[in-house]
DNA sequence: CTTAAAACTTTTCGCGCGTAAAGTTTTGTG
DNA sequence: CACAAAACTTTACGCGCGAAAAGTTTTAAG
């Protein structure tokens, strides 16, 4: 360690023995330097501890490194990785991304869009609330700093949308499902706030109608995100009742699907593909939990390395300049086959 | 909307017919202004579109109203709620939080740690890798910010450390097991990150030497955060053997928990306390997906509640000038009894 | 109505850096 | 070795705000 402190990019100049403006060219790219003078530099950033003042930096560039990368429920793991994954890639592209979470709140997620903007990024990825989104004000957002949505999409806002291919993953499940057993009901909320959950319900009932099967839906009550809960609740309803045509169900979604394993456990019923089994549960997404349910839950898992892959390269796109109009990519599911059906 | 968009506080003020010196100091605090001072830039505020350059802001102030959060691993929905947590206390407070997770890696936690000097935050809450720390980086970081530990303790390190009494989590569902059935064995990761599962472990064995029995600890291998395909794993292999000399297991915490359920399951055992059932399981947290394991787990709840109030409260404390000699502050868990034993 | 304190205005400086212009040195090419 | 291009240095300005000093107006209390 060095005995004295640097205080600015000048004093670290001159004890590199360069001039700060080389110094600054620099720090915004090491390689725009003599491969003399960037060692000169790299052996002084060794010795004497300095990293640029990152305000002093914004201030004066047109454009930050910043990138906002927003989510709609931090708590649901599935957003927690793909939020890593999405970290990862702006991190190596050499940006610095800030992670927000609406928690499932329209209010918080104006708010978040407030707070980026002072941070003037350089792009955002939000997976936005769905259903409970302010609209305009996502609008007005979407209008002033480059966006991508993913998982969720707000029609004709942002430079793009990322998600994944819905209807193909009721298709998909459903056909598995026929082919093994009773042809499948559908298990949802009433009100999802997610509008993917529209386009499975109808991916279900076209994949239904399809094989010649009569489609069987079956609605929870149930506001806000504690899916699980509102899942439990709701299968516990309809299994009381004579709530299900089939002897097999699909969720809408794994979190809603655990739910309802946890109430099929509650009420005695065996849950797989085994013969002595009373029931068969699937779910859609292949949460990071579904491994580890009892039984272990089939579901379709969304590509979501693709889904984060695709929407960063979408954005640094836009942000190096590209012209983006409006384009909309859906990565298709695939299969899990595990013991609940 | 106005049509003149406002470009910095000095246009601003001249719009609100304030001098930008007040303007400045409404901004740093509305209190301090008078009254109707403060009407004016508000009514200014609706009608021109305003946000201070956060960027000239925080190159000017000593100190800036960034917090700084740090969690080892945000897959986990128990660092999601706790994070969520601080994060709206700090919001309430007036600062301006930004989230950061380890993702179980220490090279990413030292970088989080650069990255967060460079923001120069007030002061940081920090959830540490624990025993995958860089002790070093972490203890020079603490020196330079004002930082308090939570959830893992690293001895002497920061302002002070706010978690859970782990040695009373053993000593309760302990005492609850022996009490309603057999004493329970140990099971745990042979090599733990958490430093808590140290003091779970020393837990259960005084508590259970205080009740008269002898422990039973099984451990098994593995390493990172993957603990629910880890528990699984050991889980299996100790019951193929004859792992486990009574019929009821504690695990170190309920992620392992719900491997172990899962393995369980695979292998035909049921478990709960009915006395149709085979072993007894239950963990220690209070895991957000607890409830809805089958059976549902009995577990010790930590108080995340307070956790997250007590660091936030301690540090801000700090922040505001109070000494704080390295207080040590732990809360107690409750039992949260389900079916599993 | 007086008067001091409180709140304001005006003026000025500086933070640490990006950026641009003009002049100087280094580099690579034939 | 000549010479142009590339890379550098020096100098200077500005970004948007915090902060401090000095003078002016408003407020509240007697």
């Amino acid at each position: 360690m060095s005995p004295k402190p640097i205080r600015n990019m000048e004093e670290f100049a001159s004890v590199s023995g360069i001039s700060r403006p080389t110094v600054s060219k620099y720090f915004n790219d090491p390689e725009s330097v003599r491969a003399s003078t960037k060692r000169k530099i790299e052996e002084a950033l060794e010795k004497y501890e300095y990293r640029p003042n990152i305000y002093a930096i914004n201030q004066n560039r047109k454009l930050t490194k910043n990138i906002g990368i927003v989510v709609p429920y931090l708590a649901d793991p599935f957003f927690a990785e793909i939020a890593r994954n999405i970290e990862q890639r702006c991190i190596d592209a050499g940006y610095r991304p800030t992670l927000y979470s609406s928690h499932g709140d329209q209010d918080l997620e104006i708010e978040i869009l407030d707070s980026l903007r002072s941070i003037k990024p350089a792009g955002v990825l939000m997976a936005p609330l769905g259903r409970g989104s302010d609209r305009k004000a996502v609008e007005k957002f979407c209008n002033e700093i480059p966006t991508v949505l993913f998982d969720s999409n707000i029609q004709d806002l942002g430079l793009a949308f990322v998600g994944s291919d819905n209807p193909q993953f009721a298709t998909h499940i459903v056909d598995y499902l026929c082919r093994t057993g009773e042809p499948p009901c559908f298990f949802e909320m009433k009100n999802p706030a997610n509008p993917n959950a529209n386009k499975r319900r109808q991916g279900y009932i076209e994949a239904m109608e399809a094989l010649g099967h009569i489609p069987h839906i079956v609605q929870t009550e149930g506001e806000g995100w504690a899916f699980e809960e509102i899942g439990r609740a709701g299968a516990k309803a309809a299994l009381s009742g004579d709530g299900f045509k089939t002897n097999t169900v699909l969720c809408s979604n794994d979190r809603l699907a655990i739910g309802f394993l946890s109430a099929c456990y509650e009420m005695g019923l065996r849950v797989g593909r085994k013969p002595d089994c009373q029931i068969r549960v699937a779910g859609q997404d292949d949460h990071p939990f579904s491994r580890f349910t009892c039984p272990p839950l089939t579901t379709i898992a969304q590509d979501y390395d693709a889904v984060s892959r695709h929407s960063v390269d979408t954005l640094f796109r836009a942000v190096e300049g590209a012209e983006i109009t409006h384009e909309s990519t859906l990565f298709e599911g695939k299969l899990i086959m595990r013991e609940s059906a």
